[in-house]
RNA sequence: GGCGCGUUGGAGAAGCGGCUUAACUCACCAGCCUUUCACGCUGGCAUUCAGGGGUUCGAAUCCCCUACGCGUCACCA
């Protein structure tokens, strides 16, 4: 059986977004699945805009995510180095090859030239590209042009009139024509090799088997065929993903960008959104799984995910449905946990302190146990909390209910504050022991004690347990809500 | 403009010629559960698959045309 080898090869100009880490996903899922190899390696040959702030960043979020690669950067391997400026002498070699066998030429063209004969073909309602002016220049015009000190760039040439046909693994055959591709820039006049040539002897001399990427590189892929077939190398299999799309204020579905919201991975980190939730959703976009479940864990999903349930269609983006996946793991997560995600949103709120003691770690540790089934992500926390301590409004909804409930909400309240008099700090168990307590006495329970209470106290139909709020807004609060309500009774 | 890809409900998305009177999920609505609500569970929610033609006994599924959307045509990846 052949050995899979995958690999998610970024180029670190800014942080890991949510298209390539799905990339990202994809790969290692397919890897992982058939028991091979998960490779990462950095496209660092724009020198103008990468950094290595953005390779830590990428990294970063990829362990974040939990997808460990099993060989490539700062891992290590037998295919090193993993940055592809480490690798010039692989891609001279092979230019050199091509050079020389004539598949390859220097071109002076200067850009002037080039963005003029552009606009002359598009005049002519042609579609542009190079005319291959350089492809036959001599020796000495190439040396003559040299010293007037034109750095050239290297074109490949590109053969005529064939057929290029892509056995893509997600959109079946692709055909393109060569004669619809100019000859293009496989070495800049700085002498590093563009994305298309260096990705090609990656891919190769890694033994890269499978190549899964982004739709947008679907037009690439002919001019990486026609070099891999100029030096003598077999393809890997592709399989293009498709786009992933974001809905805009018009409605309109649009490349996923900026203007549709967060769009890296660290942004949703800090969020608040649990790494298990993103990489959940990730696999959603654009994967469809079997059966009727759609949570899995990332194990989870390395066992269940194939290409060929791979969608053609864009996928949208559908924050609704993040937020969704991200509570339902909220729910799930031990009390450990979600102190641990939850507590640097409580600090930096300012609701808990830089170095809290015991007694405000349990404090944090209650209220987001009381709250988790309320949240979508920890961001949200703060503000829920803020919103039960402070003010408090009713609805017309509200108001209508009281009037029409008024004997009894009035009754459970004025018992309320008796109780919360007899004492002076208020926990989930003494808040319900108060309230048996007011059952017993009252002899009103179920909808009519909770409710009344709930809308009272919080102005809401539904929401966390009130005994489990005590905490959150503690006696003093709760007697003042109490007081404040039934001042407000009279009105009614 | 050339080339390439796509178009299924309020939303995401299955479906690959008959098993589809179109899965599943989110949202919404109703009921059950819980001494309240949420969670969970049960049920409801597209007679129809961008539009038009064709192939076929039979099409969301195959072919053609039209429309719309998107991608790509860089000394960026």
């Amino acid at each position: 059986m052949e050995k899979y080898r995958l690999r998610f090869a970024p180029s670190p100009t800014g942080p890991l977004h949510i298209g390539g880490a799905r990339s990202a996903l994809f790969n290692y899922l397919l890897a992982k699945k058939n028991k091979g190899t998960f490779i990462v390696r950095m496209e660092d040959t724009d020198l103008e805009r990468s950094s290595k702030a953005s390779e830590e960043n990428i990294k970063n979020s990829l362990r974040w995510l939990g997808m460990n690669w099993d060989e490539g950067i700062d891992v290590g391997g037998d295919c090193g180095p993993y940055r592809q400026m480490e690798r010039l002498d692989i891609y001279q070699a092979a230019v050199d090859k091509l050079l020389a066998e004539g598949k390859a030429y220097y071109c002076f063209c200067s850009e002037e030239e080039l963005a003029a004969e552009k606009e002359a073909q598009q005049s002519r309602g042609e579609n542009p590209h190079y005319s291959g002016k350089c492809r036959h220049l001599s020796k000495e015009r190439q040396e003559e042009l040299r010293t007037q000190g034109i750095k050239p760039v290297i074109r490949f040439r590109v053969p005529e009139g064939e057929e290029v046909v892509i056995h893509d693994l997600v959109r079946g055959d692709v055909t393109f024509e060569t004669d619809g591709i100019g000859d293009f820039i496989i070495v800049k006049s700085d002498g590093i090799p563009v994305y298309n040539f260096a990705v090609v002897l990656d891919d190769v001399t890694m033994g890269i088997t499978h190549v899964i990427r982004g739709e947008e590189h679907l037009s690439n892929t002919p001019r990486q065929a026609v070099i891999y077939k100029a030096l003598g190398y077999e393809m890997p299999k592709f399989a293009h993903i498709s786009l992933i799309l974001g809905r805009d204020e018009e409605g309109n579905l649009t490349k996923m960008s900026k203007r549709h919201g967060s769009t890296s991975v660290i942004a949703y980190e800090q969020q608040g959104f649990l790494p298990e939730a993103i990489v959940n959703f990730l696999a959603l976009l654009g994967w469809a799984p079997k059966g009727e479940e759609e949570l899995f864990t990332l194990d989870e999903l390395v066992k269940q995910f194939s290409l060929d349930r791979v969608s053609k269609s864009p996928a949208v983006f559908d924050m609704e449905k993040l937020k969704w996946i991200n509570g339902m793991y909220i729910r799930k997560a031990s009390a450990e946990r979600l102190l641990e995600y939850g507590l640097p949103f409580l600090k930096k709120a300012g609701l808990v302190k830089r170095n809290p003691k015991v007694n405000e770690m349990i404090w944090a540790m209650l209220v987001i146990d009381a709250l988790k089934n309320y949240i979508s992500c920890f961001a949200e926390l703060p503000e829920i909390i803020k919103k039960y301590q402070g003010d408090i409004t009713y609805d017309a909804g509200a108001i209508e209910e009281f009037k029409a409930n008024k004997e009894v909400v009035v009754t459970v309240m004025v018992a309320m504050k008796e109780k919360l008099e007899g004492v002076k700090t208020l926990d989930a168990q003494i808040y319900k022991d108060l309230l048996k307590e007011i059952q017993n006495e009252t002899g009103i329970k179920g909808r009519d004690l909770y409710h009344s209470l709930r809308l009272a106290k919080t102005g809401e139909e539904q929401g966390p347990d009130l005994d489990k709020l005590a905490v959150i807004m503690g006696r003093d609060l709760m007697l003042k809500r109490t007081n404040d309500f039934l001042e407000f009774a009279e009105t009614l």
